[in-house]
RNA sequence: GGGCGUUUAGCUCAGCUGGGAGAGCGCUACCCUUACAAGGUAGAUGUCGGGGGUUCGAUCCCCUCAACGCCCACCA
């Protein structure tokens, strides 16, 4: 018989994309609606950079979040997605900067602070939006009405609120201190963002004389010689014998002969160096706190852009490497350098900069953490907020139970300008949320506001407040603040847990004392197929956008779902792309196949008397996929979620309920088409509805089909475990039948039989029901094995001769083909089993005359291995006997 | 230096509270069988990193060694 069929051979992943996207937006499918849960989840999207270009990472975010965020839907929960764009102040400005100056030769200073922000924005509106675009293409189902870009009003309003809250408390104070001061970008940046690299140098060891007794020259090992001019002190440890006699004696620095304290300090390593430390506090960590110590004068000879300045006149204008060329020789001269040798130790490099930071002294704004990390720290250790998988709670109690106070002051342009006011007349300094004209004391009008802008991570880290309208009560009753705060949950990667997660903890709990989300799910990195980082340099990295058009985004979706679980990485390799595009085309296939039955499909399912087995066993098997999927999902194992999804569709619906179907859609019986076109279009509505999360466009296509296009899966409800399904026995039965008929085909591949060769079976088995079970299914075995004809009876009745045969633990099988088939061969196949058979039977039969063992274990698992040892035993008669027939 | 993690089939990885080693991809042979060659059927492949311990029993728990990776850390 001929079947039409109008449907295309292969999937049209683009079509599908481009239409269903639109009918979801029109639909107002992204917009939270209530359902039956009577409950919201909120997911808040982690904002990617106005400057960027959608990577995988961001593919892996978009995947992961959307499949989440499309199953609580169909779940029945009032979903809610927020999406949003990051100003990224320093990557945005550094962009901008040089595009400027390569079309004008300007820099930011020539074009003014004013004009330069306007070219910012105008580029922002001209190519910021061009990732949203690419998520799109994703399928992601946010809300694009709470779309947020972090400059805009209401996170500014949050920011300086937030500000002045704590500028009141007095736990955001300005400090003359230490700072990581990138000299690319004239800025101090945070500990965070510092990133350390191992760094060829050398190791110098200077003279220093001392004053009182020139007879003595202290030896000092340093890696950076060209700071002594920021020498203010030489330091000794007090417990040393060597040099604590010199403590209150004064040394004389090389070059600049300037005379400075000899002091004792306890940080001094005795063991490392020379045990003679020379002093900088203006640009070192430790050094600075030896100062502070000590009282000792802090010294800076560098200037923004990292050149030397007048304190160390002989090096005036040179960077810090040619700096060191020119001390080096000047110390060779003098004689004071009496060693020089490589040493390779970390130096700290600016994360976006990648240029060695300098430790130099400047006025900065600080944010105490103390009383705020501890609170963050707290709220996980009580389950306020759980980290999926666990094991990232500790990254993150790391960064908290040690909190440093947190520099947000950064010397660029964009971004959120600091909030603090000065009073030129009368020196006043206060914080505002709005914008003063005048001095809060003095009423002044020459006034002028703090030119830093803060820290990215201080507007990022009140994104779960700010996005919902906080602090103004209008926006915030608008969007509901009420009810999708706190969010749910929060899925980001685990390279910014500390900069992100930490942060909008410790700023949410501030405000609301909430954590601003229960769950956070970790997922992996996502790496080449090597376990690289994807990398600009390397040249290996995959673009997805380019995946999507190759394979489509469902393939792409699938790919990075199946690779997320509770792994930390996910080495993507192309061809797994291929592998599940493959997959995406083998269930269009499968809906081909069932296609042109849709029309004698009826909508309910017939009554369960009218239910063949092989309907039973599908819809069992349906149950337990439908059971182990919900509960991977509810704990964000997509991996386990798409495996079984997977699974069922290539091994249990595709290859044998569509196979076992076609004798009946092929045949005469029109009241049995009509129950079988009814279970494999039920089945369908449940296998899409089951994978829309992950694969939202193939899913929604078909669905179009099976619905005629009158409703959309995206806001169906999701498919829930049904007791009423459950059917152990016809699975077990349905499982030996499909070992049976493997059986056969394998006994058929071992003789070289053809497709076409049409043969005859003998069955033999003890076991009733599934002797049953195979008689009701014996017209199948035609299509499956092609099987001519056969008999089925029990183990006692007379067998075949010299037989091509196989046994398992419960069905003997004969193929009579004696004259053809080569004998020898036959035995050694059957002998093959045997030995096979016989090792595995030899280890539970040592279980089972273990006393220790038989005394010890459960009782269950005894009988168990006894049930085992029972079947082995039948197994190896079986094959025993079919040895003996060819005798 | 401190911490975390990884080590299971050629590759990428799964294996829950200990009880007969799994998946996908790849590979081999045969097959264009009327949904699908982006397919079908059958098949091969592992001292579960090394050593020790606990246990009737260890891929799983404990100790130890090794290799690799990541994060943190003040550049003597």
């Amino acid at each position: 018989m001929e079947i039409e069929n109008n449907l295309p051979k292969t999937f049209d992943s683009e079509g599908a994309e481009n239409k269903w996207y639109q009918k979801w937006l029109d639909g107002q499918c992204f917009k939270p609606r209530k359902g039956k849960q009577n409950k919201t989840f909120t997911v808040l999207m982690p904002p990617p950079n106005v400057t960027g270009k959608l990577h995988m990472g961001h593919a892996l975010d978009a995947t992961t979040q959307d499949a989440l965020i499309r199953y609580k839907r169909m779940k029945g929960f009032e979903t809610l997605w927020i999406p949003g764009t990051d100003h990224a102040g320093i990557s945005t400005q550094a962009v901008v900067e040089k595009l400027i100056y390569k079309q004008e030769k300007k820099t930011r200073h020539d074009l003014g602070r004013e004009e330069f922000l306007k070219r910012v924005w105008e580029w922002k509106e001209q190519y910021g939006s061009e990732i949203v675009n690419q998520q799109k293409k994703m399928g992601v189902s946010c809300d694009w009405d709470y779309s947020t870009f972090t400059l805009d009003e209401a996170p500014n309003k949050a920011v300086k609120k937030f500000f002045v809250m704590l500028y009141n408390e007095g736990l955001i104070y300005q400090s003359d201190y230490i700072v990581n001061w990138d000299p690319i970008l004239q800025s101090a940046i945070s500990d965070a963002e510092v990133e350390h690299k191992e760094v060829k140098g050398f190791f110098y060891h200077l003279k220093y004389k001392v004053k009182e007794d020139p007879t003595i020259e202290l030896i000092i090992a340093t890696t950076r010689p060209e700071t002594i001019f920021a020498d203010s002190a030489v330091a000794v440890n007090p417990n040393d014998e060597r040099f604590k006699d010199l403590i209150g004696k004064t040394a004389i620095v090389p070059i600049c002969n300037r005379e400075v304290p000899i002091i004792g300090d306890e940080h001094v390593d005795i063991e490392k160096g020379t045990g003679c430390l020379k002093v900088t506090p203006g640009h070192d960590f430790n050094d600075f706190e030896i100062g502070k110590r000590n009282g000792l004068p802090i010294i800076n000879i560098l200037n923004k852009d990292g050149s030397f300045n007048k304190n160390a006149p002989e090096i005036e204008g040179l960077k810090p490497k040619d700096a060191r060329k020119k001390v080096e020789e000047i110390l060779l001269e003098l004689g004071e350098l009496v060693e020089k040798k490589d040493h390779v130790h970390p130096v700290g490099h600016g994360e976006r900069s990648d240029e060695i930071v300098e430790p130099m002294v400047s006025k900065q704004w600080f944010v105490n953490t103390t009383a705020m990390a501890e609170a963050a720290v707290k709220a996980v250790e009580d389950g306020d907020m759980t980290f999926f998988p666990k094991g990232w709670e500790n990254t993150y109690f790391a960064w908290l139970r040690n909190p440093k106070d947190w520099c947000i002051s950064r010397q660029l342009w964009w971004g959120h300008q600091i909030p603090v006011y000065y009073c030129k007349k009368c020196d006043h300094q206060w914080a505002s949320e709005g914008d003063p004209t005048e001095c809060i004391q003095c009423k002044d009008k020459d006034i002028f506001q703090d030119p830093d802008v803060l820290d990215t991570w201080f507007s990022s880290g009140l994104w779960p407040l700010s996005t919902l309208g906080w602090p103004d009560e209008k926006a915030m009753a608008e969007k509901r603040f009420e009810d999708f705060y706190p969010n749910s949950t929060l899925i980001t990667g685990f390279d910014i847990i500390f900069f992100w997660v930490a942060r909008m903890m410790m700023m949410g709990m501030k405000v609301t004392n909430k954590p601003p989300f229960q769950h956070v799910y970790i997922h992996a990195i996502v790496r080449d197929k090597q376990g690289r980082k994807m990398s600009k340099s390397l040249g290996n990295g995959i673009d997805p956008l380019d995946m999507v058009k190759q394979y489509g985004a469902d393939a792409m979706r699938f790919t990075l779902a199946a690779g997320s679980g509770y792994n930390r990485d996910l080495n993507l390799d192309p061809e797994r792309i291929e592998g599940y595009r493959n997959f995406v085309n083998k269930l269009w296939n499968a809906f081909r196949f069932v296609h042109p039955f849709l029309d004698k499909a009826k909508d309910e399912l017939p009554v369960k008397s009218e239910w063949h087995l092989h309907d039973k066993w599908i819809l069992a098997e349906l149950n337990t996929v439908a059971k182990t999927m919900n509960e991977a999902m509810d704990v964000y194992r997509f991996d386990d979620a798409c495996s079984e999804i997977y699974q069922f569709v290539y091994e249990k619906y595709c290859s044998w309920y569509i196979e076992l179907s076609k004798n009946i859609l092929y045949g005469n019986d029109e009241k049995a088409k009509v129950i079988r076109a009814t279970m494999l279009k039920y089945c369908f509505r449940k296998i899409v509805t089951l994978l829309h999360p992950i694969v939202p466009f193939i899913t929604e296509e078909i669905w179009g089909y099976l619905e005629n296009e009158k409703s959309l899966l995206a806001v169906q409800e999701y498919v829930e475990f049904d007791p009423g399904l459950e059917n152990t026995e016809v699975q077990e039965m349905m499982n030996k039948f499909i070992e049976l008929t493997s059986g056969i085909r394998n006994i058929r591949s071992s003789v070289n039989m053809k497709p076409k060769d049409e043969i005859d079976v003998k069955l033999f088995t003890d076991d009733k029901r599934l002797a049953k079970f195979v008689y009701e299914s014996r017209h199948f075995l035609k299509d499956l094995a092609n099987v001519k004809s056969g008999t089925i009876r029990n183990k006692a009745s007379e067998k075949p001769r010299r037989s091509a045969s196989l046994a398992t633990t419960h069905t003997e099988i004969f193929i009579p083909l004696e004259g053809i088939i080569d004998l020898n061969e036959q035995v050694n196949r059957i002998k093959k089993d045997m030995e096979k058979t016989q090792a595995e039977y030899k280890k539970v039969e040592a279980k089972l005359s273990n006393t220790n063992f038989m005394n010890n274990a459960p009782e269950e698992v005894r009988q168990e291995v006894k049930e085992k040892a029972r079947l082995f035993q039948d197994k190896l008669t079986s094959l025993t006997q079919i040895l003996e027939s060819f005798q």
